[in-house]
RNA sequence: GGCGAGAUAGCAAAAUGGUUAUGCAGCGGAUUGCAAAUCCGCCUAUCCCAGUUCGAUUCUGGGUCUCGCCUCCA
């Protein structure tokens, strides 16, 4: 039975779905005008491995991931371009594309823009406006009246007291309250004609909130089951959504709402604004990226996660680990001639997986203990140990199994330990022809030069392993 | 200032009112021409102070420290 944390209550809960067996999840996706950072990473990799579970559980899931393509950042980025926002927002689309593919994130079944959905958010601002809870300031912008939604700070934990007194919200100019959001921004003179829509409230462009109600409410209902998005955006992003969609739609908006903790660098949150951000393209030129995905699910998804070299390199020594064992069972047994570790389509689809089988049984325990990968990659790793013990090819056929389920150990291992080749590093030719030199000098128990070649391979990154059955090699 | 999360071994990271987390690193052994990989064994923990309890890392209270949100942010 899965049991998901929910922000709301701050609790765990047994999850419910509105309509049984199926599952509808929207999350919070990128604003579009520069390249993914890590955190962005976090997000991807973490609601992913939540699609996939849910998937595996047997649900049939509806998931949604917006793309926020209109914003002042956008609009400013794109005048700083001096290209259009569309050529812009485009590019950094496919960037998204090219990080998210790169990490193993499915897609998800929906991807709406922002852009395309101005028609539904004009609508239920017009709503919002009839039912009391927006009004019309002075400047021409259409703002949320916060004071007149009963539920709100709910989900944030605050209340309107304790926001007001806080020292950094600033009364600005045109809302009647300081904590009031806009719906609807007035268009500037300066502005391109590309950044305005027309209203009822005159030409303008929707404010950020009510993109996510209005996208949310189309694809998935007025009512749905889990949303999520990064920690930062439980105040005021999701409040004012749950306001916004509350108020419009007079029912509850979201049954379970997930938030995943940040990714620091030196103990720091990373974002934009501290500029102490690594870009995932950036990462994945040092590491692989599956090493960067086992790196983020290898910590609980509400935890903060340290980015470093050094955790890089410690998850990279892990994940190796777990393809040694693969890869031993092959060579061991021979599987790939049974298909066992190899293709079996069985057992690569969920469906296929055993879950009465004690490995499995502990697995899904854990992940259905509010998705805890942590120690779902603990029981990956007694696994692991078992396959090498046992040299047994339904331990490594389930082990493969269990680690596509978090989207992981599906690749040949030998291209894994093989690979990530440096410019300069050498190629597979030379390390081929360096072992026959080597080979040939053990025969003839020269074991100095054969030392000496191995030494020199190592000096290079490679690691040779003498077995019985030949000399094998693979990458530090 | 208000609100929230957290503090576990050398590092990372789970769980648990009493009994092995797990990975990396380290130590000893097996194996190996020597290694590597693997296996077996071992070593390092539960921030501090009270309380509840037969027993607390786990529950309660207080303290210290860290981080986050309150402004765009995943």
């Amino acid at each position: 039975m899965l049991e998901i944390y929910n922000t709301l209550t701050r609790d765990k809960q047994e999850f419910a779905p509105i309509v049984p067996g199926k599952a509808g999840m929207y999350v919070c996706g990128m604003t579009v005008y520069d390249y993914c950072h890590l955190g962005h990473a976090r997000v991807l990799v973490v609601f992913d491995m939540v699609y996939r579970w849910l998937k595996a559980s047997g649900y049939d899931v509806t998931y949604v991931r917006n793309v926020t393509d209109i914003d002042d950042k956008i609009i400013k980025r794109a005048a700083e371009n001096n290209e259009s926002i569309h050529v812009l927002t485009q590019r950094f689309i496919d960037a998204m594309h090219e990080d998210a593919d790169a990490l193993g994130v499915q897609r998800p079944d929906h991807e709406p823009r922002a852009t395309q959905y101005v028609p539904q958010m004009l609508e239920m601002i017009a709503t919002l406006e009839s039912n009391g809870l927006a009004y019309r300031a002075a400047d021409g912008d259409v703002n949320y009246a916060v004071r007149k939604f009963d539920g709100y700070g709910k989900l944030s934990g605050k209340s309107l007291e304790d926001l007001r007194a806080g020292e950094r919200v600033e009364v600005t100019g045109s809302k009647n309250d300081p904590l009031d959001f806009v719906l609807w921004k007035h268009a500037k003179d300066q502005e391109s004609d590309e950044v305005k829509w027309d209203s009822p409230w005159g030409k303008g462009r929707p404010g950020w909130h009510i993109e996510c109600s209005a996208m949310g409410s189309k694809l998935l209902g007025e009512h749905f089951d889990i949303h999520g998005g990064g920690a930062d955006l439980q105040f005021p992003h999701h409040e004012n959504e749950i306001a916004q969609s509350e108020g419009a739609h007079q029912c509850q908006y979201v049954n379970y709402w997930m938030h995943n903790g940040f990714v620091r660098v030196d103990e720091e949150k990373m974002s934009k604004s501290l500029g102490n951000f690594f870009t995932i393209r950036e990462v994945l030129k040092k590491y692989d990226a599956e090493v960067v995905r086992f790196f983020i699910l290898r910590a609980h998804y509400r935890s903060p996660l340290n980015y470093s070299d050094m955790h890089l390199d410690d998850a990279k020594g892990a994940l190796t680990r777990l393809y040694t064992a693969l890869k031993g069972a092959v060579v061991g047994r021979d599987l790939s001639r049974h298909d066992t570790v190899g293709l079996k389509p069985d057992l690569q689809e969920y469906g296929g997986v055993d879950w009465s089988e004690p490995y499995a049984a502990r697995f899904k325990a854990a992940m259905d203990d509010d998705f805890n990968t942590p120690e779902a990659v603990a029981v990956l790793f007694d696994l692991a140990n078992e396959v090498n013990r046992s040299q047994s090819a339904e331990a490594a056929a389930q082990l493969k199994a269990l680690a596509g389920v978090l989207g992981l150990l599906q690749r040949d291992p030998q291209v894994f330990l093989q690979g990530g080749a440096g410019e300069g590093g050498l190629d597979d030719a030379a390390i081929g022809a360096q072992i026959e030199v080597r080979i040939a000098a053990k025969k003839a128990k020269n074991f100095a030069e054969a030392d000496r070649i191995r030494k020199e391979l190592l000096d290079a990154g490679i690691v040779l392993e003498d077995s019985a059955s030949g000399t094998t090699w693979r990458r530090a």
